[in-house]
RNA sequence: UCGGGGAUCGUCUAAUGGCAGGACCGCAGACUCUGAAUCUGCUCAUCUAGGUUCGAAUCCUAGUCCCCGAACCA
């Protein structure tokens, strides 16, 4: 792979990288063994080691074990398995969670002693009721305000194990008003006398998932600990644990890890979670974890398919965060596209239908050599008798205009041996049950003498020496796209979704051995079943069809909807307004206004100087922006170009911050508005200056020769700067003459750039229409 | 209802104020000892409405829709 993958990640990691925050690149792939992976976790997977390969940096597998009810070592040693079939190697040993139960102690106990945490008695109910919601603040613990030794001792009797499960927790204090639920003291641990599989019985205190991952990677120095998008609202309990605790030597965390989220794997006509895929397993509606119709690394691999189609497919699908449901198309297109490569082609056939060549001499076999694959030198021998087994399908009494197959009285060649006409079917009970046709004992090899071509080209099986096997046939496991859309996704499980069939395959390819890749030709990419398969009795797995541009199936599962989505409907306003609507913006900054006359006298006052209501309004929405306005009215009292300036452009570069933090004042803004209305600097230099201006203050006048955006009305330097575009550019300027007139944008920007900001954009324009016109 | 995210071809994803690009799918054709592969071409998108700007997918304002969060799960 030469192309560079690039997503916001790694536009993160560049941008730490270069401001120096981090040195390295550390990540980890962190699964709670709980279950096997899927190719979800897939995804997953490829993005953190892929990283740290793109970065020359680590990434460490750990087991998230701390939950010891819900953990098993089976799954610790299936997760191993998977990601090192995936391809991928893992910075030293694997890491556990549980490794790291002493030190999470003992900051816990650092935690009560700053006073950050507290035992809490009070039951799960009193816990969750005290909560509050989304729309009621939660209420402090009767237990919260308990001495800092009488906690410490409580914890050390948790730990001792006096307290029988459920007893009591250890809560962080931060705030049980907080808008985010999470932060409303959360729980640190919990009793749980259990036994963990790797810990035994040493602890019957278990840490909870957000006081444990910060440390956990802290501890391992990770750098970037990427996530999925539904642990965003975690992030500010993972950045208040880091901000509360200490690396055991006593230093604060360095480098300090970061948790960023992306959005997780969303894969069409499966399911994904965890909870289902385990349902099924135990349901027994399928038959284990790595049954090839599951979607998980294990039932894929068992499958056929291949780590490097798994690997082309996390890269092909991306990272960012959308919320999406990628079409398993895709996932098809990556394992045709790896299979192609890899696969020699063999034949044997679904649905054995009898030909009897009837002028083939009796008794006598053919062994014709075939090249396992086209082009290359390994051949296998294939038998060719009198009796030959084609495809049911490929034979038809009444074909279409544009058959390329069978039919009565019509030649075609049979793969790599001979050309064959049908000349009579053969019926019992009014069924065709087999076809009588004749062979063309002069095209050996499958070349007429007299060069004719047949229209089609079969694939077959000698009848007297091909293998019966078993062919397991696999479509998609759900009938709908979203099973788990809404309600119960078990009704939507697809009864065909395994098909098994009893076929015949050449001898060479029936004694291969099992998991092997082969292509079954005009028929599917196939994987000798590692597990079911035994000597001479194979079988075999589809791992994907062909692509078939020739079968249209109406009403199979291939189908795929069209999810475009319909015309939003206009709404209609009746003039009826909702009341119980909430209140939009306006009306909450009108209201604030009402309560605030600071505000109320500087809205009247705006729209006094003639400002728009709307104008007013945005700039009455805090005390601070009427005083910062204010002061750059004194010094430039031109409300128009201030506002515009102001809202426009600063409100974009400080980006919700206070104006008070950013290090320029009012005054300094009004003389900067005051730059540009004199004419002193252009448009696009003013927006240079006010960036700089909000990152690192200064004096706008200075600035402007410090930087150099001083304005330039010279109209031959202009014209100068648009020659030398227009030389650089011969194309594009061709382009533009011959009517494409979205690349003036184009010339101006490149002048523009040239000339760094300090001609005026409409003059630059006209130049360029002037020049262009010659 | 509160907080946090998100919205670009049918699907996935780029474009960081300057030519809306790529891939999958689909369609058409060429080629073919696989109706496969390969090759060529084509169809198809910036959530809506205002604003700023010479120029907006990108900045501002307002709205709409979607996702996540109220386990002693992770």
């Amino acid at each position: 792979m030469t192309t560079r993958r690039s997503n916001f990640l790694t536009e993160i990691i560049d941008a730490d990288l270069a401001a120096g925050r981090v040195s390295r690149v550390a990540t980890r792939f962190p699964p709670e063994p709980n279950g096997y992976l899927h190719v979800g976790h897939a995804k997953s997977i490829c993005l953190n080691f892929g990283l740290a390969r793109d970065y020359a940096g680590t990434c460490n597998l750990r087991m998230d074990d701390t939950n010891p009810v819900k953990e098993d070592i089976d799954y610790v040693h299936a997760i191993q398995k998977d990601v090192a079939w995936l391809g991928f190697e893992w910075a030293g040993e694997v890491r556990f969670a549980s490794d790291y139960f002493d030190q999470m102690y003992d900051a816990a106990e650092a935690l009560i002693r700053q006073g950050d945490a507290y035992i809490d008695h009070q039951n799960v109910e009193e816990i969750r009721l005290n909560r509050g919601d989304f729309t009621r603040h939660g209420v402090d613990s009767p237990h919260r305000t308990r001495a800092i030794a009488e906690n410490l001792q409580l914890f050390q009797a948790m730990r001792a194990g006096v307290f029988v499960d459920g007893t009591c927790v250890l809560r962080a204090k931060i705030d049980m008003t907080h808008p985010n639920v999470l932060m409303r003291d959360p729980l640190l641990y919990r009793i749980r006398h259990a036994h963990h599989h790797r810990t035994g019985d040493k602890w019957c205190i278990y840490p909870m998932y957000d006081y444990a991952h910060p440390l956990e990677d802290a501890l391992e120095g990770i750098t970037h600990s990427i996530c999925t998008l539904e642990f965003e609202s975690n992030r500010e309990l993972y950045d208040w644990v880091l901000d509360h605790t200490r690396h055991p030597q006593g230093e604060a965390w360095n480098p300090r890890p970061r948790q960023y989220e992306f959005a997780r794997l969303g894969l069409g006509y499966t399911v994904m979670s965890k909870r289902k895929l385990l349902q099924l397993v135990e349901d027994k509606r399928v038959n284990g974890w790595d049954d090839p119709r599951m979607p998980t690394i294990a039932g894929m691999r068992r499958r056929g398919v291949t780590p490097e189609a798994l690997r082309d497919f996390a890269d092909l699908i991306g990272v960012a965060k959308n919320n999406s449901l990628v079409d398993i198309g895709k996932l098809e297109f990556c394992v045709r596209q790896d299979l192609e490569k890899r696969a020699p082609r063999a034949m044997a056939v679904l649905q054995p239908f009898s030909l009897q060549l009837t002028n083939w001499p009796l008794g006598h076999t053919d062994l014709l050599e075939i090249p396992w694959k086209n082009g290359e030198a390994a051949t296998r021998q294939v038998p060719f008798g009198r009796e030959v087994l084609i495809e049911r399908e490929d034979f038809s009494e009444n074909p279409p205009a544009d058959w390329k197959r069978l039919s009565v009285g019509k030649e075609v060649r049979l793969f790599g041996a001979y050309f064959v006409r049908c000349t009579e079917v053969i019926r019992e009970n009014g069924e065709i049950v087999g076809l009588l046709g004749t062979v063309d004992l002069e095209s050996r090899g499958g070349e007429a003498k007299d060069g004719r071509q047949p229209a089609g080209t079969l694939h077959w099986v000698d009848a007297s020496s091909s293998i019966d096997c078993e062919l397991r046939l696999y479509d998609r496991l759900f009938t709908v796209e979203q099973p788990d859309a809404d309600g119960d996704f078990l009704p939507h499980m697809n009864p065909d979704a395994l098909q098994v069939l009893q076929g015949q395959m050449e001898p060479a390819a029936a004694a291969l051995p099992p998991a092997t890749h082969v292509q079954l030709m005009r028929v599917g990419y196939f994987y000798s079943d590692p597990v079911d398969s035994a000597p001479g009795k194979p079988v075999w797995n589809r791992v994907i069809g062909l692509r078939d541009t020739w079968t249209k199936a109406p009403g199979r599962t291939e189908g795929r909807p069209d999810r475009r989505k319909e015309p939003q409907e206009a709404k209609k306003d009746d003039g009826k307004k909702d009341t119980a609507q909430k209140k939009n913006r306006a009306e909450w900054r009108a209201e604030k206004r009402a309560s605030t006359p600071e505000l109320a006298a500087a809205y009247g006052r705006y729209a006094a100087l003639g400002l728009e209501a709307e104008i007013a309004d945005l700039l009455t929405d805090e005390t601070d922006i009427v005083a910062f306005f204010d002061a750059a009215l004194r010094a430039h009292p031109n409300p128009g170009s201030l506002s515009r300036w102001f809202l426009n452009d600063l409100e974009g570069l400080r980006k919700g911050r206070p104006l008070a933090d950013i290090p320029m004042d009012g005054a300094t803004f009004g003389h900067f508005v005051a730059l540009l209305d004199g004419g002193r600097i252009t448009v696009l230099a003013g927006k240079q200056l006010l960036a700089h201006l909000v990152a690192q203050g200064g004096d706008p006048v200075a600035l402007i020769g410090t930087l150099g955006l001083g304005k330039v009305d010279d109209h031959a330097a202009i014209q100068a700067a648009v020659d030398a575009v227009l030389a650089a550019l011969p194309g594009e300027a061709d382009r533009f003459r011959a009517g494409d007139q979205k690349l003036l944008g184009v010339f101006i920007g490149a002048v523009l750039k040239q000339m760094r900001g300090s001609a005026d954009a409409g003059a630059v324009r006209q130049i360029l229409l002037d020049r262009l016109k010659a």
